[in-house]
DNA sequence: TTTTATGTTCGCAAAATTACGAATAATATT
DNA sequence: AATATTATTCGTAATTTTGCGAACATAAAA
């Protein structure tokens, strides 16, 4: 077994903030956090890319857990993961909440 | 002017994220909210990759806003852009709070 | 059964990311 | 002034990402 570079915790949240690194993909779960029905053709509509690119990048924040498709009749509907969604706030909100509670100023000023 | 295809928080979010997309700089974010002092040579030391490559991280982070430096000497003082830190925690807790609300399954079973 | 509608996958190109060692810069120290 | 310390930048290679159109798959509709 290889040296275990980072932690769990650490991989698990860069996999997530990956997913999210890019602004069509916000996009698509600001979109999908919003409705119920969620079809690739709504999805594809609010995008100014591709097809061909929206699947993908649908592709890359499923294989990250971050949302899930399933097929119906000739379409796919897509929505939010949301136990992983939730798991994703938690992590988000205990990292990025670790420095706050050390309030003033930089320790590296400017 | 071109169509602004994303709003700006979204492209913010995605910045953010994208910074964060990588193990070894979510273990330098993690390491430097934990220090007051923190100079190169002990994040360094802390991962598993050569030095530029390290260097490469930090302007990264830098470059997002999330981390700051300031050379003192031959060596670099690093720490957390606690301003930007604090946007980003309210970006993030922002967009992954807007789907917790509304409790039950997913609207894709499995 | 042939269309039609809906998305995914394929093949490709351009660009960006990740990683490293070597070279460089900048400043203390001897 | 020469040397040592510290970290960035350069040059390069391998991989991944992003994006598109065309081809394909699937199932409903005609």
């Amino acid at each position: 077994m290889a040296t275990p570079d980072y932690t769990i915790k650490q991989e698990l949240l860069a996999k997530f903030a990956k997913a999210l690194g890019h602004p069509a993909r916000i996009a698509i779960c600001d979109f999908l956090a919003k409705q119920e029905t969620c079809y690739f053709g709504e999805i594809n509509e609010e995008l100014p890319i591709a097809k061909a690119t929206v699947s993908q990048h649908l592709t890359a924040l499923k294989e990250a857990g971050l949302i899930q498709g399933e097929i119906e009749a000739p379409k796919v509907k897509y929505c939010i993961n949301k136990e992983n969604w939730r798991l994703a706030r938690e992590l988000f909100g205990e990292f990025l909440g670790q420095c706050v509670c050390k309030t003033g100023g930089n320790c590296c000023e400017k």
